[in-house]
DNA sequence: TGTTCATATAAGTATATGATTATATAATGA
DNA sequence: TCATTATATAATCATATACTTATATGAACA
């Protein structure tokens, strides 16, 4: 039922956490300990998030070095709802301002 | 922090029976009997849903003879998104054809 | 090889959620 | 007035959720 398939992705965007995430990775790719840092929250709750949107094909993960980049999925059937719920939610790029300005970003090249 | 008024609003819409309440009231307003017997569901069940949508400035009430209607709430901060999210659902008008059909629909002129 | 860093996972816990059953309230109409 | 209908609410319960702490895994590097 398609009801319930769109309840389900809107419970998994219902998280002051996850919507925070959703809106920083789609301003930039991000490894777990930048959201841990710009999220200011523990590194496994962060991951627990990370895993739920990953289980859900919201996000997508790369691993470089010593680090796990995560993405948005553009491909998911729901990428579209995000994108428009995204317009209503404010800017993310102070977070990611002030994690550059802390030198706290992660380069892996 | 506006992410989580918008968390908890998406988290109250990610629910498929509030899901369904909302679209079917976005086509007509309806009493609480017509949505049990729309959505086959007990009539506790369905006014704690309802309870849940109106504590949230969601949906309005107004009572006709023994009935309360209920009609979505247009002046809602959240409205737009609602109406956005609402175009990647199904049309309901097959839910309330089959109400009138049953000979259902409330009257109360 | 052993230590450190980045991440994931498991276990435990408190709270939230969504249903059911039973009951209360309030209007209608015989 | 009493029975019926429509709705709300309370109590209960099983399950889900989101965190914490502790631990495991695996890459980097001295």
């Amino acid at each position: 039922m398609y009801y319930e398939e769109v309840g389900n992705m809107l419970k998994l965007l219902g998280d002051k956490t996850r919507l925070m995430i959703i809106s920083i990775l789609n301003e930039t790719d991000c490894c777990v300990c930048e959201l841990v840092d710009m999220l200011q929250m523990s590194q496994p709750a962060i991951s627990q998030h990370l895993r739920k949107l990953k289980d859900n094909g919201l996000v997508k993960e790369s691993k470089k070095a010593q680090w796990v980049f995560y993405s948005l999925n553009k491909k998911h059937e729901f990428y579209p709802m995000m994108q428009s719920i995204l317009t209503y939610l404010p800017d993310p790029k102070e977070h990611i301002r002030q994690l550059e300005e802390k030198g706290m970003r992660m380069q892996c090249e």
